[in-house]
RNA sequence: GGGUCGGUGUCCCGAGUGGCAAAGGGGGCUGACUGUAAAUCAGCUGCGUAACGCGCUUCGCAGGUUCGAGUCCUGCCCGGCCCA
């Protein structure tokens, strides 16, 4: 770790954005200046990102932060991943129908277990702090929260872009979401961080209403690290989220996840290639070029990133072994295009197969079955089945079902 | 509390004159094409059926008027705006 102060700043800094450049000053000029204090001093700075274990699975947008996390870890900081057990109790007061659903502790004691598992495979478990924020938030009373509102006034919240668009849009804005940022305010007083890291939707909660807050609290305000680029989601265009049905998740299975990586449209490609390989800036410049020059083709290009993706998050094994069964099921132009691998159903007596389709939970409805054969999307063995009311015999066992291109199941005539 | 505007196809946004299974997008699904599950083009996208016919269930909730209601009336619930 032979790295100089500036070079030091300058990789913290990197992917850092503020909306303008006098606020990215000042936020690079202090962390300089921690940097020089914490080292002189001798002690590691208090680094964290909070996040939100409402949904049961992070993915592969949260790795963003957990990158950044990595990189004050790599050079020897105390780094925290916070977990908001205590915020997600309340739910979500920008997503209403979430909000009714409340989670029991137990559920989110669930998630929060499995967040850390997830986050291990960026962060370093020997150097990271797991902390559940519901050990200071549940503690204050209705006293202690009116005094920690006191140092806020409404027109500061006001000005938050969330709000003042949901204000010219005339849609509600709850008053409890106010105490949210509030609450997340809190965390960094309790943890009297140092540096705390987020995606641009955190911009107002860490640098105005967490930094307000240290500071009326008598704290030195931390440093915000807002990660200026969000990951589109497999769609290519909208930020990934769950709600948005375009996630990865980092729990999903390899083969489930390559799919997923190969789906997203190819301009997409190179923000992936920065954002979840975290590949700098000049490897990445190499690829674009071999790219454009032709030298590498863009199918093989995806190829490549599906791969490394798995291999973050499961192993190369599985990764290579996704990668085989890709070129099984979509390379092969004229072969039978199956996987080596697919569950296994039991058929008993000749059933139609519409009725079959919908046993089996490979359609949502008979009126879908009738749609798919009408549409040439149901086939067994590989070939197209027209007639709606076809039954399958016992005679043709065994038999692959295939709905699309991706839903297949071997029919047997009894197990063993 | 008063006035006023609004809540539409259980993914989202959004038209809708009393005849509507309800325009149009987005998303999703299927097909063609290809370099992939990309792009493009086409079709489909409430459910059940012995099924191109019949039936059932949908427009915040509950009633009512009508041969017939998303559309009219009454009450209630939920939101925006203005006033207090």
């Amino acid at each position: 770790m032979t790295m100089t102060l500036d070079e030091q700043v300058d990789l913290l800094m990197s992917g850092a954005e503020y909306g303008d450049p006098d606020t990215r000053e000042v936020m690079r000029r202090e962390l300089r200046e921690r940097l020089g204090e914490a080292h002189a001093a001798g002690r590691p700075l208090r680094v964290y990102c909070g996040y939100d274990p409402r949904k049961p699975d992070l993915h592969l947008g949260h790795t963003i932060t957990m990158r950044k996390l990595r990189q004050f870890q790599e050079l020897g900081h105390d780094v925290t991943f916070l977990i908001g057990t205590f915020t997600s109790l309340i739910g979500d007061p920008s997503d209403i129908d979430k909000a009714r659903s409340q989670l029991t502790p137990e559920e989110v004691r669930e998630n929060a277990r499995t967040y850390a598992q997830q986050a291990f495979k960026i962060l370093d478990p020997e150097l990271t702090t797991v902390r559940y924020n519901d050990e200071w938030l549940e503690t204050l009373d209705f006293a202690d929260i009116i005094r920690l509102a006191s140092n806020f006034t409404v027109q500061q919240f006001l000005q938050r872009e969330n709000f003042a668009n949901r204000i010219d849009a005339h849609q509600p804005i709850y008053l409890h979401e106010f105490f949210y940022a509030l609450m997340q305010a809190y965390d960094a007083v309790a943890q009297e961080a140092d540096v705390q890291v987020g995606g641009q939707d955190q911009l107002f909660n860490i640098l105005v209403a967490g930094r307000k807050l240290q500071q009326g609290l008598g704290q030195r305000p931390m440093v915000a690290i807002i990660m200026g680029e969000s990951l589109p989601g497999t769609d290519g265009v909208i930020k990934m989220s769950k709600s948005q049905g375009n996630h990865i998740p980092l729990l999903s299975e390899p083969w489930d996840m390559f799919g997923k990586v190969m789906s997203i449209p190819d301009h997409a490609m190179p923000i992936y290639h920065k954002l979840v390989l975290g590949w700098p800036p000049a490897r990445l410049a190499a690829w674009q070029a071999e790219l454009e020059a032709g030298a590498l083709h863009p199918n093989a290009a995806k190829l490549g990133l599906a791969h490394a993706i798995v291999t973050i998050y499961h192993s190369p094994e599985a990764a290579e072994a996704a990668r085989q069964r890709w070129d099984e099921v979509f390379r092969s132009r004229d072969g039978d295009g199956m996987p080596s691998d697919m569950p296994t159903e039991v058929l008993a007596a000749p059933e139609r197969l519409i009725d079959l389709l919908r046993r089996l939970g490979m359609v949502e409805s008979g009126k879908e079955a009738a749609r798919l054969l009408e549409q040439g999307g149901v086939r067994l063995d590989g070939e197209v089945v027209a007639e709606r009311d076809h039954v399958v015999v016992l005679a043709r066992l065994p038999v692959v079902v295939q709905v699309g291109k991706r839903r297949f199941v071997r029919l047997i005539a009894d197990k063993r």
